[in-house]
DNA sequence: ATATAACACGAACATACGTTCTGGTCAAGG
DNA sequence: CCTTGACCAGAACGTATGTTCGTGTTATAT
């Protein structure tokens, strides 16, 4: 059974032309002549295509400059599906930057992190955006980035709390003076703090300054899970 | 005398073809015919016009289609600047946000403001861009927010920190729980505080939650300067 | 059933349009 | 002067392309 339009709406025909005319132009630069339009959207005659352009013009969706060749255009949709395609574009090549948000990062167990070491689109929570004018230009760190959502209060000793997303770089080492998150594997516990390797023994300094230090003089009990990139905290009225 | 092209570089009526080849399309939404384009680029014939179009496409100017009515399109520059209209769109519409950076936000001194209200980018030290989707969905904010940056270790119990940045919106009320920038003109303070008002009182409470809260028994001293909308640290490492 | 409207087919027509060819002008260089 | 290369005119040709028309099919309503 074919499928008609009752009164007012668009049929199969109507919108599989108008597909053909969008894709056909982005394509191609200019819009399709009428014996294309037969072809894609497989109408066996071109006055079959002429016929629904005819209703699309009136109904206001294109407009038709009549005896010019390919002299088509869509009206309104055109702006919009075209401004989607740009933004990606945008997106890679200028200021956004999107970062998977993994999970939480809580004080009594290790950071989740990205399932596979990179394919990091995987069980996620959702993402976020971030300009990258914000993040330092290292492009090689680009592309390795996870967020996670602090739960709790424990982490107050490095000015970070329950709600504030800190976005990190998976590291396995660090150097003096990143702030990393770090697994004491003895006391069973993730902190974040800056890193301090000092001939043998690791200071892991709180960043609220008016907290002391930790000394460790064992290194293996310290895992570095990965260097804080950025914290964000999103006030949000209650 | 008629200007000539020497061996490389465009002549005169490349250029034209070009820019006729660029605006005919963007208003028509299709390019224009070979005998269009003598017309408006002043050409006597059509056999001219092909020539130029011909070495516009040795040059990868332009691309053509043969033996396709307005087969032509521009490869480069209609993308460029195409794009860079685009862009601006898409910030306007989409998910990025530049906001002003006007300065510094200290203990000792006011919140250094917008200097005209409605006119945030008069003598400012910079700007940020954030992701929209980072921000409450508030339209109605959009436009007046700005950003300071902390100096000093002064707003710790802000759970902020020296080199910080703050995204406020200029305010001079605010409702229960939300987090602003207070003056304190008998103590001659700065400080940011989740601001409750409880009867007659003030209470301002700290974010981090091991510190307590201060209470303020005359309104009249408590001038509220802003609400924070976000914190954003950017950990660098040294 | 009959009428009506929506939809489909195929062919014919006029012309818009890209292509090509012949010939020409004009400046620069040997 | 002659050649050469860049640029210009105009016309002719073939076909790509929009338009139109007559006819046929199928659902829905009366």
């Amino acid at each position: 059974m074919m499928a008609r339009r009752k009164k007012d709406g668009l049929s199969d025909n109507h919108l599989k032309v108008l597909q053909v005319l969008e894709t056909y132009t982005e394509k191609n630069g200019y819009p399709p002549t009428i014996r294309e339009i037969c072809d894609r959207a497989n109408l066996s005659s071109t006055s079959v295509a002429n016929y629904y352009l005819e209703q699309l013009e009136e109904k206001g969706i294109i407009q038709r400059d009549r005896h010019v060749s390919r002299g088509l255009r869509v009206v309104k949709d055109y702006i919009k599906g075209f401004g989607e395609q740009i933004k990606e574009t945008v997106e890679m090549l200028d200021e956004l930057l999107t970062i998977p948000l993994l999970g939480r990062i809580v004080a009594s167990e290790p950071v989740p992190f990205p399932s596979s070491d990179f394919s990091p689109f995987a069980d996620e929570f959702g993402s976020i955006n971030v300009a990258k004018s914000l993040l330092p230009a290292q492009d090689a760190r680009r592309g390795n980035l996870f967020a996670l959502e602090v739960s709790g209060d424990s982490m107050i000793d490095a000015m970070v709390n329950d709600g504030d997303i800190v976005i990190m770089q998976k590291a396995t080492e660090a150097r003096n003076g990143e702030m990393v998150a770090v697994w004491l594997n003895d006391k069973h516990e993730t902190t974040l703090k800056y890193f301090y390797q000092e001939g043998k023994r690791v200071r892991l300094q709180p960043a609220n300054p008016t907290m002391g230090p930790i000394y460790i003089n064992d290194p293996s009990t310290v895992e570095i899970q990965g260097k804080v990139v950025m914290v964000v905290r999103q006030v949000e009225m209650q």
